[in-house]
RNA sequence: GCCUCCGUAGCUCAGUGGUAGAGCAGUGCUUUUGUAAAGCACUGGUCGCAGGUUCAAGUCCUGUCGGAGGCUCCA
């Protein structure tokens, strides 16, 4: 006798168990028709689900009341297109073993694994595509059954395939011994083509209208670099051909905002082979949008305190084998730099190549010895101890700052009325990226942090961590940006494996907490994601086609002032540890300017244009006071040029559009007599007339000053 | 590092085994112009690199370097 509660309020009571298609039906047969799905209680399902107890029920159609597609319809169709593209390779290649297969949030996937001898090329795409079509013409439905465990899995054994029968047992792991394991056919059971699936799909394979396939990748079995290699293969649905054609111009119109092209056009970074992969080279126009930001960023640094520091590229092993980096993250990082002439004394010893990288990742026995006593515990293993003589030393590019910058702050004697103490660097470092995983500005080898570390006490720590956030709250405002998230990072609850107190941890992580709530934006608490040795807040942004690209981090650190013996003198007269705050609100300046190129399309603000002004005047006639205007703009401190071509006006405005540059100064006869310039706001279509030069001027210093987010010369 | 795709003039791209092309950019000339490209001419290439197959390779094969999208990783 379920009573079944309607989305409205309403409700609907059935003398018998009915599916939630007779519910839809009851309430008009049109519904019914349209029904992709049901959300029982908030679980998505089939319209077939039947309802045997009191819920709520929502019918799930493809556009909603608003008009807006259905996160999920998309979600089932895009299940159930995984499906049929699995059902339509396997008939191209029979051999083809399936693994996995979900939506994602705007396409789909499936993992599958291919024999040796016939891997995929995206040359079948268009006979699997083919395939596909046939399967959604034949509008075979989709039939979920379900059997026990015992039988499920005798089932998939016969079947013989590994993948599947892992799916199965982690099916069963997931919801327990009394768990059913699902089936769906796309057709009759036992005729038709099945996977072991847990549902839920479209009624039938028609309500997949349009599908494309997009990309190959390759992938590993539960995400194990060792573990079998599979193909995936993507793809995309929608219900109608319209949505998907637009979905494909999207992602076009989405791909010339992309800072790799933008940078290309517009002459901003370069990246050079013979340089390496991953290493930026700033041309003149990009550094002028780096330094204006680092500029920005260092003066607010100074208003909150922060004081600056230098320090060098490289430093020795010894250095990173007191921090802990080296050798733990060697893989990460280029390889060390051993002098000449102890290469060369090795050599002539007879010293293999793995020999001298033991003898190079060898740490001495009083270093060791000096570690373990102030982190009271085995932090430096035994077998890593090794005897002086056989010890080389050698450099390494850095990798971090924080090392450099625990020596200055140890340098000198610190007492608690001191505390904080605030050392910032625009640091550059060096980190070995896997090659496939280099990408333009976001992912590269050799970056400029905006770092900093804070060396406070205990109770200064919620006072800092929330300065950091209100810089980076500040900073993004004026740059406009409003689409980030946040993660806090919090120790693993059921891990013992972190240093500090836990009165210490909870402290530090009720901080963050409270400081990322008052962002505004919105964030996530994410348990086990802090760090060993303190808890985290990372901020996190969208590139133009959606991937997330994490920016700054903000780390609380409870153990580097015990690896460095760090100390300040209290009120008491002892010394006392400080505790350290990692902090690079925008990570490095290279990720940042490539988000910033994304998040303006390349039209920077004034204040960040590469070239705030260009003179263009209407023939060679105006020429001389075209230069006097640009003279005029560059005594003002204003980036400008002069494009004095033999070129029409329409060619010039052109150009200049191009290149993004936010304001022309259109100069002819008519402004030569009046000391006037006729002045164009990029992205309007004409000049605003003629203004006083001086005027113009004075405008344009004001709104550079002013760091103006938008272009704001009036008439 | 793994998988698929891509690599032709500074840039964007055409060229499916038979004499390397176009547009833009650059240079020169003409035009002296009032708001999204005036006209003509010229210049520019070991077709990423190295092997191989072939009478003949930009084109087919192998290797390699670089790029894109994923996977894995990210102190």
């Amino acid at each position: 006798m379920p009573t079944i509660t309607l989305p409205d309020g309403s409700h609907k009571s059935f003398p018998a168990p009915v599916s939630a298609r007779d519910v839809a039906s009851s309430i008009g047969p049109k519904l019914a028709a349209a029904a992709l799905g049901c959300k029982v209680d908030g679980e998505l399902s089939d319209i077939s689900r039947v309802l045997d107890r009191d819920c709520k029920l929502e019918i799930v159609t493809y556009k909603q009341r608003d008009g807006q597609i259905s996160k999920d319809a998309l979600y089932l169709v895009r299940h159930s297109a995984a499906h049929i593209m699995a059902e339509a390779i396997q008939r191209i290649v029979p051999e083809a073993q399936l693994v996995y297969g979900p939506p994602l949030e705007d396409k789909f996937y499936y993992d599958i694994k291919f024999p040796d001898n016939r891997p995929l090329r995206d040359g079948d795409f268009s006979a699997i595509e083919a395939e596909m079509k046939k399967i959604i013409a034949e509008d075979r439905a989709f039939c979920r059954y379900e059997m026990s465990i015992a039988e499920g899995m005798a089932k998939l054994k016969r079947e013989g395939s590994k993948y599947k029968i892992d799916n199965g047992e982690r099916a069963i792991a997931a919801s327990g011994n009394d768990a059913k394991l699902s089936f769906y056919a796309t057709g009759t059971p036992g005729q038709n083509w099945e996977d072991l699936c847990r549902g839920p799909h479209v009624p039938s394979t028609a309500r997949v209208g349009a599908i494309k396939l997009l990309t190959l990748a390759s992938s590993y079995w539960h995400g194990d670099e060792n573990s079998d290699r599979l193909t995936r293969v993507y793809g995309t649905a929608f219900s109608t051909q319209a949505e998907l054609d637009e979905y494909m111009k999207q992602r076009e119109e989405a791909a010339k905002r992309d800072h790799k092209v933008i940078g290309k056009n517009l002459r901003l970074y370069h990246i050079d082979e013979d340089v390496g992969q991953g290493l930026i080279l700033w041309t003149p126009r990009g550094s002028v949008v780096r330094k204006e930001l680092q500029n920005f960023i260092g003066e607010e640094l100074k208003k909150q305190g922060y004081t600056e520091v230098f320090t060098p590229h490289i430093g020795r092993l010894e250095l990173y084998k007191t921090s802990g980096h080296f050798p733990y993250y060697k893989d990460s990082q280029f390889p060390p730099i051993v002098e000449r002439q102890a290469l060369e004394e090795l050599s002539k010893a007879g010293c293999t190549c793995s020999e001298m990288m033991h003898r190079v990742e060898g740490v001495s026995a009083r270093l060791a010895a000096g570690i373990n006593e102030r982190t009271k515990a085995q932090t430096i293993a035994p077998d890593r101890v090794m005897a002086d003589d056989k010890l080389v030393d050698g450099f390494m590019l850095k990798p971090m700052n924080c090392p450099h910058h625990a020596k200055i702050f140890g340098s000198s004697p610190h007492s608690y009325r001191d505390m904080p103490v605030r050392l910032a660097e625009f640091g550059t470092v060096y980190r070995w990226e896997q090659s496939g995983e280099l990408n333009g500005l976001t992912r590269v080898r050799g970056f400029t942090q905006d770092d900093a570390h804070l060396f406070c006490t205990e109770d200064q720590i919620p006072g800092e961590i929330q300065g950091c956030l209100s810089l980076v709250k500040h900073i993004f405002s004026v740059l406009g940006m409003k689409d980030y998230r946040v993660r806090v990072g919090l120790r693993d609850p059921d891990s013992s494996k972190f240093t500090g107190s836990p009165e210490s941890w909870d402290k530090a992580e009720a901080a963050c907490i409270a400081a990322a709530q008052s962002l505004g934006v919105s964030f996530s608490k994410e348990p086990g994601e802090a760090a060993f040795y303190g808890p985290k807040i990372d901020f996190v942004v969208k590139d133009v086609i959606g991937r997330e690209w994490q920016l700054g981090t903000v780390q609380v650190d409870y153990q580097m002032a015990n690896r460095f013996d760090l100390s300040y003198i209290g009120p008491d007269n002892a010394a006392h540890r400080p505790v350290v705050i990692h902090r690079a609100p925008f990570g490095s300046m290279e990720r940042f300017c490539g988000v910033l190129i994304e998040h303006f399309a390349g039209a920077f603000p004034l204040w960040l244009s590469p070239e705030q002004v260009r003179v263009l005047p209407i023939s060679e006639k105006s020429s001389e006071y075209a230069h006097r205007v640009l003279s005029q703009l560059k005594a003002a401190g204003l980036r400008a040029s002069i494009d004095d071509s033999n070129d029409r006006i329409q060619g010039k405005v052109k150009v200049a559009a191009d290149e993004k540059i936010p304001y022309m100064a259109i100069v002819g006869p008519r402004d030569a007599e009046s000391n006037a310039v006729s002045v164009r706001v990029r992205g309007t279509e004409k000049d605003l007339g003629s203004m006083p030069l001086d005027r113009f001027v004075e405008a344009l210093k004001s709104e550079y000053a002013s760091r103006n987010a938008v272009l704001g010369v009036k008439p």
